[in-house]
Formats: C-alpha cells, structure tokens, sequence
DNA sequence: TCGATTGCAAGAGCGGCGCTCACATTTGTC
DNA sequence: GACAAATGTGAGCGCCGCTCTTGCAATCGA
C-alpha cells in the first residue's frame, strides 16, 4: 500500500496522458468510421507504438468504448445543465436543453451514437454508464417545475400499472415530479431522441433541410401539452 | 438479347434459392450477433462453400446489408398496412399500427436497427432504399384522415418556412395531409421511434419493465392532440 | 449433336482486425 | 545499487473483406 494519489510520479503523469491521448485518437476515428471502424490498431499506429501496447491502459476495446461512452454522457450533460441555469422561465429552459441536445448531437453525431444509437453488437454497457446516462436525464427533468401539471387526459392517462412504474422512475433519478408529469417526460424526450435518429440517419433528406424548424416545431408542440 | 423472364432456367431458379439461403443464413446471423458481426466467410461457411463464391451472388457486405434493408422495410410495411387495415376507428387503426410498429421491433430487433437504428459507418444507403422506406411512412399516415386538423395551437405551430417543407414532405409522400397535420405526424413517428429505441436498446431497464403500459400511454397520448 | 460460351465454385493470397504471450526495457522504490 | 512493477516489443493465432486466377460443368447456338 502506497500512497496512491499524493504525488503523481511522472510514470502516473505519462500514463494519464497516454490515456486521454489514446480517447482523443479514438474520438477521431469514431468521427471518421464510426464506432465498427474503432481500431486499437489504427489507434496504436497513431500513436507510433505496436499494437499490443494499447493494451497496457485499456484491456480491449470495449473498456475503450465504455470510457467513451461515458465521457460523452458527462459531457452532453454538462452542456445541458448550462443550457438549462438560465435565469428564463421554466418553459423557456426546458426549450434550451432541447436545443442543447440538438446542438450536441448535429456537432458530434458518432458520439449521439455512441450513447442513444444503436446497441453495439457484442459490447455489453456495464453499470458504469448508469450513473452518467441518468446525469443527462436529469438535466432534462431540473427544467420542469414539480408544480407542472399535465394540461388534459390526467386521469385516464396513467393506468394503474404504469403508475408505480412512473413513480419508481422518478425516485430512481431523484426527481420531485408527479407521474403524468413524468410520463410525459418520457415522451418528449423520446420525441426529441427520434427526432434526432431521423436527422442524423437520414431520414429526413429531401423533405426537411435544415431540420431547426421542424425541431423547434416539435419541442414547441410537445411543450404545449405541459400546464407550466 | 435472350428471353430473360420468360421462363426460368434451372441455373436461374438454383441462383435465386442460393440468394434467399445467403439472406436467410444473414438474417440469423444478424441477430446472433447484429450488424457488425454480419460476416461473408462466416455465411460462406454455414452454405459449405468456399468464402469467395459469395461474391457471386453480392459483391460485397453492402450490398447484402441493402438488400436486407429493402426487405425489411418491405416486411415492415406489409404487417404495418394489414395491422392498420381494420374496419374501426381512424384513431384505432392509428393505434394498431404503432402497436403494430413495436411488436414488430420487439419481436426482431436486429431488423429494427438495420433500419431505423445508427446508420452503419461506410454505408451509404443507395437509392434504392428510399421507395421502401417512404411505404413504411405512408402505411402510419394511412392511419390519419385528411379530415383531420391540429385540436389546438393550429397557427403558431407551423412557421412561415416550416410549412413549405411540410408541405413538400406530403407531396413526395403522396400524403393528403394538411402542414399541421404532417407535422404532428413526424412527431408521432419520432416519438414511436424514440421510444423504441430507448426500450430496445435497455435505456429503460430497471424502471419500465415491460414497457408495455408506457409505450400505450405514449401513443395515446400522441394521439389526444389531434382532432380525429 | 458438338463446340463455344457462360456461370459457378475453388483456392491462394493481400492487408487488416482483436487479442495473447514471452521477452526486453525502462522507471520508481527501498 | 538491487529489485519489482510498469511499460513497450515482436511474433503469432484466428478472424475479417475482398481480389484474382484457374478448373469445371451447365447451357446455348449452329
């Protein structure tokens, strides 16, 4: 038992370094390929070293992709949380986090991907991302007033066994909010999550080009539905 | 220039059963081990033949992903169009097709994300996927009368330059649909798809477990905002 | 019916991949 | 300075997509 972080050797100097070098590179080729042409060995290359090198900080490449994975969950959530501190109306805060996502999501779309796309075959999320992933919920969620109320349909909207569900949900992420309000949560922000897939998968080509309008429209609409 | 169609040679009719084994062998493959896991060599292997011999019948990955695709599309369609083909309401038939949708997500997921998940990096979808995957979105409008229109927020809703593409959007469709109609169309089936691609790719785990109950709420609720 | 054509499969091979392992080298500690 | 841990090397395994040449057999035209 050494002390372990109180004076960072140079060895732990290089190896962090190494580290954020190998996530940055990696970064690129997920811009460049996507996440299948994610290669250690491209990686290692680049960093003009022999392949099984890259071995000594990440033990193959889904622990590579797991640190990905939850980098771009910190990171579109601290976007969204400065997205949403502003001093506006609720209304007006939840629209910018939607905005931010958005935003977020057109300037780097390989990581939108990595964390809202398709599950990578074979890669198995490990509890690790829970945490993080949960973080970019709530950002959602801090925009919404616990004195929401769903506008209409209250009632016959929550059936009772999605109650406890949508109850359960709200405790998990710590949200102080009722469950037609959480439902309604859940919607829109699988709304704005379809929306995106569509725009960045290319649905939308041809008809909609840029896609701000129809995003803006859609949050709009959805936010109608919600008493603020 | 021979009589191509008239009548099928044996070699014709072995090559068309050789071309529907490999996208069989594919299909299973896909969801053992999802997209990228798609291999040549190992399809060659279950057909007992050497890898190259493949290439006859596709001349490589993308071109047998493309088939895949339009066939799925096709296969997405066609339960999509009978599931909302029923004698009721236009809002039961709504709600049976996006029933319809994720049972069929459900049921293969590796389908799902072939089409509507993460766009599969150095594949450039051809053209020729364009028809199919329009068929999918016209078997949900369908679903929706002309006669209907927005319940409220009918004015704001649709921007001065939101609308045009709205409608163009219907006009490439062939969709008879009003801009405000349309609009909460693609906000329906962004939802839909939002949803299940939270559910299936387990964003929803440990809270909505089945989402059954959620996903019917989503929709009904989608629905509430239109004047059916 | 027979020779030419065409379609198909085999097999070898290229470069790339993830990953492992035995080995050498460097670095930090006592 | 000795020793151990951390780091880098290089060879190698089996996989991948894809290409090319070669042999063979079904098919077609005369």
């Amino acid at each position: 038992m050494r002390r372990m972080s109180e004076r960072r050797t140079p060895r732990q100097i290089a190896r962090e370094e190494t580290l954020v070098r190998i996530k940055t590179i990696a970064l690129a080729q997920l811009a460049a390929e996507g996440a299948p042409g994610l290669s250690l060995r491209a990686i290692a290359r680049e960093l003009e070293v022999v392949s099984s090198a890259v071995y000594r900080y990440f033990s193959g490449r889904d622990e590579l992709l797991t640190a990905l994975i939850v980098d771009a969950y910190g990171d579109l959530a601290a976007r969204l949380e400065a997205a949403g501190s502003g001093r506006g109306s609720a209304r007006a805060r939840w629209t910018a986090t939607c905005d931010g996502l958005r935003a977020w999501a057109v300037a780097e779309p390989h990581r939108f991907a990595l964390v809202y796309g398709s599950a990578i075959p074979g890669y198995r999320a490990p509890a690790t991302t829970i945490e993080p992933a949960a973080r970019v919920v709530r950002a959602f969620a801090a925009a919404v007033p616990p004195s929401a109320r769903r506008a209409a349909n209250d009632d016959h909207a929550v059936s009772r066994t999605l109650a406890p569900q949508l109850a359960g949900t709200a405790e998990v992420l710590d949200l102080d909010l009722e469950p037609p309000v959480v439902l309604w949560l859940v919607g829109a922000f699988a709304r704005v999550l379809g929306a995106l897939t569509l725009e960045l998968n290319g649905h939308l080509v041809g008809g909609f080009e840029p896609a701000d309008d129809l995003f803006e429209a859609l949050v709009a609409a959805e936010a109608a539905a919600l008493a603020w």
